[in-house]
DNA sequence: GTGAAAGCGCTAACAT
DNA sequence: ATGTTAGCGCTTTCAC
């Protein structure tokens, strides 16, 4: 292996110099530095990661943790702040969490306390106050992606308004019956995430002088398959049948979709829905949507890690949670809902 | 931070037996391994990655590199590999290269030289020449997984007899008009997969006594809408259409599914759809499919790595390219094509 | 079975 | 601007 006493004699200089003209920290006469870059570039020299770790005790790397990994918002935010970290020269170590408990036991007790990463981003993830403690302890910075944590820099949509939002669009094409399909309370996935977006829901409707009836939420697990026969049961029941749905998220709201479509319902004519994510298939399925975008949620955790690694002061970092943009995109799966009930009016 | 001297006073004990007492390497005296564990916990000391990597030049930590995240093959895999890797206690450092070239570049030349990773996983990725070299001159163990790589054992399934099984599946159902959707060629996504996948079609065919017909197949490129846009070019087309489809992944193939629904099309009275993968929407969708594994293809390549990195004894490491198990997937999207045209016999 | 001590390869004071 | 040098925290001979 060529280390850095290599080049240094390859490029006459002292190994304190290679380091400079290399990390950019500290004076080098641009001259020496060319020689040292080419003296590495010729040997092939790259930097022991572990060495320069021991010695700065920084790492270049941040952890990752998530609940899952096979779910389009995830990996979403995966990717954007993979794609943000590598800008910055900097690694991504995954943690998925998506196996028993003593798995996650693991990775909060043994692996993220490793001196491995230099700050950790948690997705989704609903902490336990142990677990944060431990996080504290490390001294090392944190940021929650997906949902407020208490005593956690967090990077969140607002729940409540999303649903709100989506509910709104609907009421003001002018459905009254609109059911929803939300997430299920009993195994409230993270932050109360589904209690939030049906409380968005219900609000809206309030405003609108509507009172949610108990009988149109439905809960669902927030998978495709969940929503089809949760929008089947709404929709089978003729007495109940609303005119549009709001899903807590698009893969339900397609699984309502797909519903509405094998029993003959036509979208959005006798139906409307809407999804919340923007997911990928939502233009596929002409699904309108509240669009958060979890790969510019991923992009902005790391800079907000990377303000408190290396400040560059240009930022504030006060808040407990920032709220994050998200976007109403209306396409094909809304619509006034048809006149047969004219006569009522 | 405490670090092993802290706990060697604690327990009253070098160093060296810390050391040794907590990474299990050498013999210490049962009683002396209690006093240390105990002192370790009671102190919450964990070793110090940096430290422990730049003595041992072990770094326990696997780079993952993978063209994309958002696609369910590749955090199927990740997923696996992931689960296996914890098993063995060791980190997974994840590399997406779906950025653009000169990050991928970034990738090989800088980030995995870095030491900071005993070994990689390459998945679904056609490495240049010059990127094999590069990682091979690191000396740490690289396996491939999705496609034979030449100089690298890698993990795969036979596209083409994956395909030809599809396909025989069809042909045993009594169907003679059977189109393909298939990868385009002109831009193969890795190892001539989508080539292999039309190949494997084409052979079940003539071994039927059937000759493929070019209007028959349609490129597409592994996406639902993909899928979906084939399909209605091969099933509007009135003397052309097939009683039914073989694509080269299920993604394509629920496009199709849903093709055939838009135009009324009963699946499978009048047409039969089967894919490839498994994925983990073919259940909801009752496509029939053939299965392969990625979780398991991870869980195989993190085995290969493991065995060469400390090695058990147990295994040969011969192979090139180990042959991944795959299986047929019956559902509801494949029958008998309906008798419309008995009276042909 | 246990301890002393020499590194592992780099960085950051501190000098010059 | 550059060199000297003392660690960073652990592992691992080599003694005992």
């Amino acid at each position: 292996m060529v280390g850095i006493d290599d080049v240094a004699r390859q490029a006459g200089v002292s190994t304190a110099t290679v380091s400079r003209a290399l990390s950019g920290r500290g004076h080098v006469a641009p001259a020496t530095r060319e020689r040292v870059e080419a003296a590495a570039a010729a040997l092939g020299y790259v930097v022991s990661s572990s060495a320069s770790s021991l010695a700065t005790g920084r790492n270049r790397n941040i952890g990752v943790v998530v609940p899952f990994l096979n779910r389009w918002f995830y990996t979403s935010v995966i990717e954007g702040a993979q794609r943000r970290l590598m800008q910055y020269g900097y690694d991504l170590t995954l943690y998925n969490l998506s196996g028993d408990d003593r798995e996650r036991e693991k990775v909060f007790q043994d692996y993220l306390l490793r001196q491995r990463v230099d700050a950790v981003i948690a997705v989704s993830l609903e902490l336990t106050v142990d677990e944060i403690t431990s996080l504290h302890a490390l001294g090392k910075p944190l940021v929650g992606v997906g949902g407020p944590l208490s005593g956690v820099r967090t990077l969140s949509i607002d729940d409540v308004a999303v649903t709100k939002l989506a509910t709104e669009h609907l009421l003001s094409l002018g459905h009254t019956r609109i059911g929803h399909i939300g997430g299920d309370v009993d195994r409230e996935l993270a932050f109360h995430l589904p209690t939030n977006r049906r409380l968005g829901y219900e609000a809206a409707l309030r405003e609108a002088g509507l009172i949610p009836e108990r009988e149109l939420y439905f809960p669902a697990v927030f998978t495709m398959e969940s929503g089809y026969t949760a929008a089947k049961q709404m929709l089978g029941n003729p007495r109940l049948r609303p005119t549009a749905i709001v899903a807590a998220s698009d893969e339900m709201a397609i699984g309502a979709l797909l519903a509405a479509r094998d029993m003959g319902l036509d979208v959005p004519g006798e139906l409307s829905v809407i999804g919340i994510d923007d997911h990928e298939l939502a233009g596929f399925f002409g699904l309108s949507t509240v669009a958060q975008h979890p790969g510019l949620q991923g992009e902005r955790a790391v800079e907000l890690l990377m303000e408190e690694l290396q400040p560059s002061g240009g930022a504030h970092l006060d808040d407990e949670n920032t709220p994050l943009p998200f976007d109403l995109i209306v396409r094909s799966s809304t619509a006034r809902p048809l006149r047969r009930s004219a006569g009522r009016r």
